[in-house]
DNA sequence: TCCCAGTCAACAACGCTTGCAGATTAGCCA
DNA sequence: TGGCTAATCTGCAAGCGTTGTTGACTGGGA
């Protein structure tokens, strides 16, 4: 995405307005690279702007999403994310654990199909999406389903 | 997914009973491989069995998939899809106009990530996600923006 | 500075999915 | 075969993420 400088600009030039909650929001994303949620962008902005509703932030994602300057992802994880990259072409890899997003460059003419793709169809993208567990959650799942054991062989 | 037959032998063995309306889901999804949603099996049970509730598909679908006999699949498409094929290792192409899912195989072997994953994580599942357009939307979607264009040069 | 299209916050409603509760039933056992 | 009991059924309400609505407010061009 464009610096919030820059969105200011391009706001204006599509006749929307650049207001404090917008700017907000705009520099929250420009510094958040986590790919957060509409309810983590609403959280963080609401620190510096508690009055904020988070409809509001919805509103602005759903600009910057027309625009081009965001990305809406839909991982599976329950909610939405937003991807403040759009610049590189990139793919993504979700913990299923607690649904952290990070970013994975993969090389996309490596990928060979085995058949050809329907006749007519037009791909507007192909993503690549690696789900798993992170460091953190596979230590919890593991420390998990030790205590289950220990309980098992006790009972 | 395993026949209607075979389904009813690891339900009781699993301590779940077989009712008439699961063995209606389990004939639906048997012969269905345009990766439903639960709101079409469930449109496509009430036919034969009009009492049956969509509660009760949703179960029996949940059911399911905690056995690893279908797949329970997240593609952006507002609801979830099913998928009865889980025996042979796939990936799916969706039309961003109707939903439509179809299986495409690919070669996983031959993608290349152009840096590490992050340690610790653990990989379950590499999905791969081609969104585009099916033949049927892109004409639709060609007609509207034809018919765009002359309402804005008539204006 | 004025004006009004665009925006705001609050609330209701939406679509998908799950929780709950009381009535019903599959399937084991005598 | 009949009875018992846990599992399941249906219908309804609620949960969650997201969007529609509305009346008050305001950014920013003239």
């Amino acid at each position: 995405m464009h610096s919030p400088e820059e969105l200011t600009q391009r706001f204006r030039e599509r006749g929307l307005k650049v207001t404090p909650q917008r700017q907000a929001v705009f520099r929250v994303l420009y510094q958040n690279h986590t790919h957060p949620s509409a309810e983590t962008v609403y959280e963080q902005v609401a620190e510096q702007m508690p009055t904020i509703s988070l409809r509001t932030v919805y509103q602005t994602l759903n600009d910057l999403t027309d625009m081009g300057e965001i990305l809406h992802l839909e991982l599976g994880t329950g909610s939405a994310r937003f991807d403040s990259n759009v610049e590189d072409a990139h793919h993504h890899l979700v913990c299923e654990g607690c649904g952290l997003v990070r970013d994975v460059e993969a090389d996309l003419d490596s990928l060979k199909f085995n058949e050809a793709l329907p006749t007519g169809f037009r791909v507007s993208e192909t993503e690549i999406l690696v789900r798993g567990l992170c460091e953190h959650c596979l230590a919890q799942d593991q420390n998990r389903r030790s205590k289950d054991q220990h309980r098992m062989a006790g009972a």
